[in-house]
DNA sequence: GTATATTATTTTAAGCTTAAAGTATATATT
DNA sequence: AATATATACTTTAAGCTTAAAATAATATAC
């Protein structure tokens, strides 16, 4: 076997694996994006169907739940990854329908912490563990291993992501 | 050691169990959001800043492209897992900016089939390569076995999901 | 064959979302 | 202190998205 040869297999592999790749990143972006979006129609109309509340609302009154200390517009826009715009005219409904309140900064009056209201957080706190369950139900099936190293590649992609790109 | 004793540990166990397990599910799905979400974002705007298209537009685009037959509105809405009404609206754009036709079908009045024209398709075939370049990047870092792992997962997911629940 | 139901699509109204421009306040520079 | 730069937020215009109602054509039941 000649050493032209080699390089002439070698070249081809390497081609073959590369499409291949290719095609698994695509793949996998693919089935990434359509399974999300197959959750999150699912929880919208749940929400919906439920407790006539969009997702939208929803998402943000949790990220309040969770930090109950209350959060600025830009840290909420931040966490849910949207733009300031958008926060501000969510806010705004949750806030004509009094479920949260917003207060401006003692030492910047450039800035506000937004609260769930006693309302807001009596609420949400109905709304969560039904909501909790959803989420549940949807891993059933998968065992806790499988789970673990979901999340692990998830977040590998993720600090990929976030550093360089 | 007494039965009851056996008894109470492996009960709170379970109950150990049971929240770490609801814990992770509701980790999985928020990790899933958010890493899709930061995907969209970044593709998003690379779509903008390099061909000024919409991701909406870019992916109608991309299903027609798929399917070189063409598409029906509703097996688009299907595909894209969007509802009616807004495929309506972006091949709406879409025909005006001459990128898809609309041609009625033949055996049937109420229908039609969308294709990409070969302007769409000379454009498509334009970002495409570029596109997929970015998704691969997206997953430098993941060896081949583990991207495989990832994509079986959500699949058990999506199927999980399609049955029963 | 007429009435009824189903299917394919569009329209509407409301709400979500973005990018870019605008406003106001705060910080840094000189 | 005056000026410039940066930050926090809002507004705007355009486009996306949904659920529900409307329209129109086809299929089914009788």
């Amino acid at each position: 076997m000649s050493k032209t040869h080699f390089t002439k297999i070698s070249s081809r592999d390497l081609e073959t694996r590369l499409t291949e790749d290719d095609h698994n990143a695509l793949r996998l972006w693919l089935k990434l994006l359509s399974t999300s979006q197959l959750i999150e129609n699912n929880i919208r109309e749940q929400l919906r169907v439920n407790f006539d509340i969009t997702l939208p609302r929803f998402d943000l009154m949790a990220q309040l739940h969770r930090h109950s200390e209350g959060l600025s517009m830009s840290s909420l826009a931040e966490l849910m990854m949207v733009s300031g715009g958008n926060v501000t005219s969510i806010v705004k409904q949750l806030e004509r329908d009094k479920l949260v309140s917003r207060t401006p900064l003692k030492n910047d009056n450039r800035s506000f912490i937004v609260k769930l209201s006693a309302k807001g957080k009596r609420m949400f706190e109905e709304m969560a563990p039904t909501h909790e369950k959803w989420i549940v139900e949807l891993t059933e099936g998968l065992d806790d291993q499988r789970i673990n190293n979901l999340i692990e590649s998830l977040d590998q992609i993720k600090t990929h992501l976030k550093n360089g790109m």
